[in-house]
DNA sequence: AAGAATACAAACCGGTCGGTCGGTTTGCAA
DNA sequence: TTGCAAACCGACCGACCGGTTTGTATTCTT
């Protein structure tokens, strides 16, 4: 039975990651202070340590229950359109729209954790492989799919172009971060836009 | 005039500057301890805090006499060939040997320091974009060349693919990285040569 | 040879971190 | 109504951080 308590203490523990979540992405984690962020929450240590066991954990459930859905849930939208080429061209234009709209200079959580983390931790790199190996499986499937419609070149390597779309996207978040200018990643998106174009087939 | 005392003490500003760029290489720069890294040198704390004022200054050392000159002369190197897309793809090899060698976890330095710095510490952003700046002007330059000299086609647009090639390069530097998998590597960058391999003229 | 300056050593400082713990409130079950 | 456990509070802890200070050996200058 869900009691009025139950219901309580979950909003409390999901407002924790969502502050956590935040946090992270603006300074990273292991820089990110527990203190700094409940302060700003106006919740203190001890709902903290009810709900999350350590700092770690509270990382790990970041990934799991905010960010992870997030991430999978835009790729498996982008890629149901029935030619992937189009569809990974919108997403990358939704990108640019967010990366536009305010968190330019903080880029793509994901991959922030990725680089910082992986290295150090290896219940991080295991959850953010377990994402970016459910990008790279959407992007071959729905690749190997149009393919097998006729959409794309016979030759085309759907394994390997998955790798590079997703590789190039990150590298260009990544740069634009740096600059803090839109235009580069528009400009970078703008040649991996040009190359998934020509995978189609031509028109004969 | 340079007494036998000033090469000692440049020897030993050397030492931390090289020990402080492998540390900061390992755990990201914010993690980075100096404790840790001078026990491991068998240096005092006195004597890095005669060379450098601050935690910060030595980061920007670190950037400005070590990597910075490392990145700038191994993409001038390449992109130094006869023919420019040659060039970058022996950049690539060189790459993934390195990668391959140990370092596959850790990354590339510049892209780590960029990813997590960037947003916290304008000085930091500024030097590496100081990095990013030169690469993209080779590259955009070498690909102009190139194409005055007929070996592009005529539609290429130099910019855009500077941009995009490096991009590319960081990202799956990055994919690779949380992976700790060189194959992923080697897909990701089979893409980006099949794609410079396409921008060539194609023979007549 | 004497003294000033340099290069380094090491003890030490305030501050912040993640984490703990005893106490208090709150809501449900009996 | 009452007993009790879940939810939460916040003072507190030791560890470690970057940075300072003080001391000392060596080396250059005069």
């Amino acid at each position: 039975m869900v009691t009025q308590r139950d219901l309580k203490a979950e909003v409390t523990r999901e407002k924790i990651l969502e502050a956590a979540a935040e946090e992270i992405y603006r300074v990273g984690y292991q820089s990110a202070s527990l203190c700094e962020m409940l302060k700003r929450l106006g919740i203190s240590k001890g709902a903290l340590y009810h709900h999350f066991a350590s700092k770690q954990e509270l990382g790990y459930a970041v990934l799991d229950d905010v960010l992870a859905p997030r991430a999978v849930a835009a790729w498996d939208a982008a890629l149901s359109a029935e030619d992937p080429i189009e569809g990974i061209c919108r997403l990358l234009d939704e990108e640019e729209q967010f990366l536009a709209g305010q968190r330019l200079a903080c880029g793509c959580p994901i991959n922030n954790l990725a680089q910082e983390m992986s290295p150090l931790d290896e219940g991080f790199r295991q959850r953010i492989e377990r994402v970016y190996r459910r990008w790279h499986r959407a992007v071959q499937n729905a690749l190997a799919g149009a393919q097998q419609r006729g959409l794309l070149r016979p030759e085309v390597d759907a394994n390997e172009v998955a790798y590079f779309v997703i590789a190039s996207l990150q590298g260009a978040v990544g740069l634009a971060k740096n600059s803090q200018d839109c235009g580069i990643f528009r400009s970078s998106i703008n040649g991996l836009k040009k190359y998934l174009h020509d995978l189609k087939m031509p028109a004969t």
